[in-house]
Formats: C-alpha cells, sequence, structure tokens
DNA sequence: GTCTATAAACGGATAGAC
DNA sequence: GTCTATCCGTTTATAGAC
C-alpha cells in the first residue's frame, strides 16, 4: 500500500483517538488494530507517542483553521459567528468526541513543550479571529461583546471549549448553541 | 496509623493526582508513593481504581459544593460571583490543576456510568446555583445574563470550565477574572 | 515498508504472611 | 491494616528478517 496512505490513515486515526479518549487513554495497539498494521509500523512513521501527538495536532490545527479562514469574510459578523458554531458541532462527531487541542489542554501536563506551543497556538488563532468577528459584530449592532473584544473573544471561546465538554456529558448539542446564543445581541 | 488518616490521605492525594493529571494519567503507584504506602494498601481500601475514583470525585463535590453553599446568601449578586469564581481560583493550586470534574468530563469515555452520573450532578448543582445568582442580579441589575437564566448560567459554567484550561495552558490567572467580567453590567 | 519476535518497564489486581 | 511476593496482561519501543 502507498506510503502516504497508510501515514495519513494513522495520522486521522489518532486525531478520533485523541478527541475520544485523551493521550494517555489509547495506546499504539488501539491505533494499530484500527488502522490495520501492526505496532512496529507505526513506529516506523513515528518514533515516539509524543511524535505522533505533535503530528496530530498540527494536521488538526491546520485541518480546522483552513475551515475557519474558508468562512465567508464578507458575511455579516452573526452568520460568522454561525457558521464557526457548526464547526464546532461537526467536532462532536457520533457524541463521543471533544475538541482536539481542548482534550491535549487537559492533558497537557503529560505532553512535551512542543506540544502545549502547539495548543497554545490553535488557541490564539481562535481568540484571535472571534476577537474580530465580536468586533465587527458590536460596529454592526448583532452581537454584544461587553467590553473589549480581546477578553470577550477569550471568555466566549473558553465557553465554547466547556460547552464541548459539557455536550458530551449530558449527551446533547443544544448546550453548543446557547453559547453563540449569549453573545447575540 | 490509624485507619481514616490513611484513607483520607488517599483521597486527598488522589484528588489533587486527578486535577493535575486526568484518571489514566496516574497509577496506584504514583499515588502510593505520595502517601506513603504500597499499592496493596490502597488496594485495601480501593479495591479497583473505578472505586477510587468514584470516591474521590464524591469528596470533591461535597467539599466544593459545601463551600458554594457557605457564601453568604444575603449578598447581592455580583457579591456572590465575585466569591465563587475566588472558589474557582483556588482549584488552579500551583498553577498545574483544574477541576477534578471538568478533568473527568474529559475523561468520561474511560469511566463507568456511575462516575458519569457523580460528574453530571456536580455540573447540575453549579449550574442551578448560578442560574438563580444570575436571576437575581438581573433583578439587582448588576449582572446581565441575556436571556433565560438557566440556559446563561450553562454557558457562563461552561466559560469557567473551559477558563480553567486556559489558565493552566497560557500559565496565568487572568482569563478567570475575565469570565465574571463578561456578566457584570 | 511491514512483519515477527522480543525486550523491559509498568498497569491493576490478588494471595497470604505478619 | 500493611506488607512482600507475585500474577499476568499491557505499554512503548527496538532488532532484524523479509
Amino acid at each position: 500500500m502507498d506510503k502516504n496512505t497508510v501515514r495519513e490513515a494513522l495520522l486521522d486515526h489518532a486525531q478520533t483517538l485523541l478527541m475520544t479518549r485523551g493521550y494517555n487513554g489509547f495506546s499504539y495497539r488501539d491505533l494499530s488494530e484500527l488502522v490495520g498494521v501492526k505496532t512496529s509500523s507505526i513506529h516506523y512513521y513515528f518514533p515516539t507517542k509524543e511524535d505522533l501527538a505533535l503530528e496530530a495536532v498540527n494536521a488538526y490545527s491546520a485541518d480546522v483553521m483552513s475551515s475557519i479562514y474558508a468562512i465567508d469574510s464578507s458575511a455579516p459578523a452573526d452568520k460568522k459567528l454561525d457558521r464557526y458554531t457548526k464547526l464546532f458541532a461537526r467536532i462532536i462527531g457520533g457524541g463521543d468526541q471533544i475538541c482536539l487541542c481542548g482534550m491535549l489542554a487537559a492533558d497537557i501536563e503529560s505532553l512535551p513543550e512542543k506540544v502545549r506551543h502547539a495548543v497554545q497556538s490553535f488557541y490564539k488563532a481562535n481568540e484571535n479571529w472571534l476577537a474580530k468577528v465580536l468586533a465587527e459584530g458590536e460596529a454592526q449592532d448583532t452581537l454584544d461583546a461587553g467590553g473589549k473584544p480581546e477578553a470577550a473573544a477569550r471568555t466566549l471561546y473558553a465557553a465554547f471549549q466547556g460547552s464541548l465538554l459539557a455536550c458530551r456529558l449530558f449527551q446533547t448539542r443544544t448546550r453548543l448553541e446557547e453559547v453563540a446564543d449569549a453573545v447575540r445581541r
């Protein structure tokens, strides 16, 4: 089989496992059974589990951020927030997943500095994007940041991450929409 | 040594380990070294790791909820929220901890139904308390729930939980205060 | 590249002496 | 109650054949 296909399958399933069970909650064996290769083959592509985690978070980050940047920049701010909320809803998947970076933020004490920095970058990128949308929404009188857009964006992003945890815990999706409603004017 | 002292020391350090590393991120060996007993002694008090997790979350929940219910009920709503925020700040400890129930919400796919229910109860209790404070704050014109207090309370609590994750990730405490500021009028 | 085989440490858990 | 000793499956990781 093509080298890149196996590598991408590993990276893809690793992301799912991280989003479902967390860094300490899955093993190379779990991943090997999902992909259909032996654990030694995983080590060929990703020498250590930390390497795998770092590449997984980078792939996830690139994927999610490209979806966010694909949101029509000429749309009204409240519509952009709608689209953003739908992206978050997709993360939940079958109902057993949370954001990979939210999960790694919980597991951060088990992870090397490189992964922490990658997760921090993802947080910053989301918060910066939200800050712009909030500022725009205030100008258009459709969103209510209620203070400095940067601080409001950090709180809003925390609420999105926290709501993913709660959505999975209570097996519902409504809590995610309530977050977006909270800043709607 | 007195039986209850060892049992309580185990329960206490188990809570710290859960808040720092998560359910899959610590072992009986880690706990035994912290408390100064052998792992077999831990099994004497807590036959399985799931038993330990369940008792730890119940002890944590009773402890935190008693602190919340100790908040002066005759104080103005915005002062109650201040006190509540300070309780959350204490959870961070030395800077490497998050809420035990927020952590177990992340680890929920590794845990039995009993633990899920205990975590759900903790969430509900916090959300109910916050809903009352928000309703009161709206009447006193000091807080801005911006809609139904119940929905606003769920979003606010998600923001608190999410902000703990972010506070630890970025090694700061300011993000927690920003959450309370977001609902202040 | 992928496999088999294996190392070496760690995981939760138990039996039985004291 | 706490210990030593041990079981046995799992974990990450490596060596080397194909």
